[in-house]
DNA sequence: GCGACAG
DNA sequence: ATCTTGTCGC
């Protein structure tokens, strides 16, 4: 239950070497309680790079109107490297999640959860250190094997890494790519798709991720 | 050595 | 991530 605190600057083996001692620490487990609301967050990158800004939206679970909003500006202190990518964006999600008037029944974050090399995503690391339940929703993949799922929108597939199903490739809209769900935290697959797949009825990317998107990309500019 | 590689 | 509107395809 206690939070995971860590320092934030360390090297890209100092990264992995946290990846692997915190992994274990993830729960994959049903969700506690009802889910009354939804957050998403995600990042975008100033054009005098240098900068990075987060905002995370919250909103109400089953009509998904916003309830709030807010942001988060730091410095990269970290490089964009694949499988690391926690240690670029998570400091600067968290922050943004923080300040959210009230804290969400789950989060949704722009990366992988478990569907990660050494099992432990971005999804995972805002999740366990904040201590919520986290799904990962990633446009691409980052490890493991996948069959495309069947066109039409609610279709899915095993994303299979290390011999275990580790996600989903779930199609959200008809025709349209699929995106990649998988646990983060404190929550199970199946919930993770079902809530997913409730999120993105009008676009390929569930709603709380879309806003995300957008308002970080609106104090970029 | 050659590919693959979240954002 | 980001450069970027209209346009090709189903």
């Amino acid at each position: 239950m206690r939070s995971i605190e860590h320092s934030w600057n360390v090297s890209p083996e100092e990264a992995e070497a946290l990846q692997i001692k915190l992994a274990p620490k993830v729960r994959i487990e049903p969700i506690k309680g009802a889910v009354r609301s939804i957050a998403g967050v995600d990042c975008a990158y100033s054009d005098d790079d240098g900068t990075i800004i987060c905002a995370a939206v919250l909103l109400e679970a089953e009509s998904l109107k916003v309830i709030a909003t807010a942001c988060a500006e730091k410095d990269c202190g970290f490089p964009y490297i694949p499988g690391l990518l926690s240690f670029r964006e998570a400091p600067a999600a968290i922050e943004a999640v923080s300040k959210l008037p009230e804290k969400a029944d789950i989060l949704m974050c722009e990366g992988h959860g478990i569907s990660h090399p050494r099992g432990f995503g971005l999804a995972c690391h805002v999740g366990l250190w904040l201590e919520i339940p986290t799904i990962g929703i990633a446009k691409n993949r980052l490890c493991g094997d996948c069959l495309p799922p069947d066109k039409h929108r609610g279709s899915r597939s095993k994303l299979i890494c290390n011999g275990r199903i580790a996600g989903t490739v779930l199609r959200t809209q008809t025709g349209v790519k699929p995106i990649f769900v998988s646990a983060g935290h404190r929550i199970t697959l199946k919930e993770a798709v079902h809530w997913a797949l409730h999120c993105s009825c009008e676009a390929r990317m569930p709603q709380p991720i879309r806003l995300a998107h957008q308002e970080a990309s609106k104090h970029c500019k």
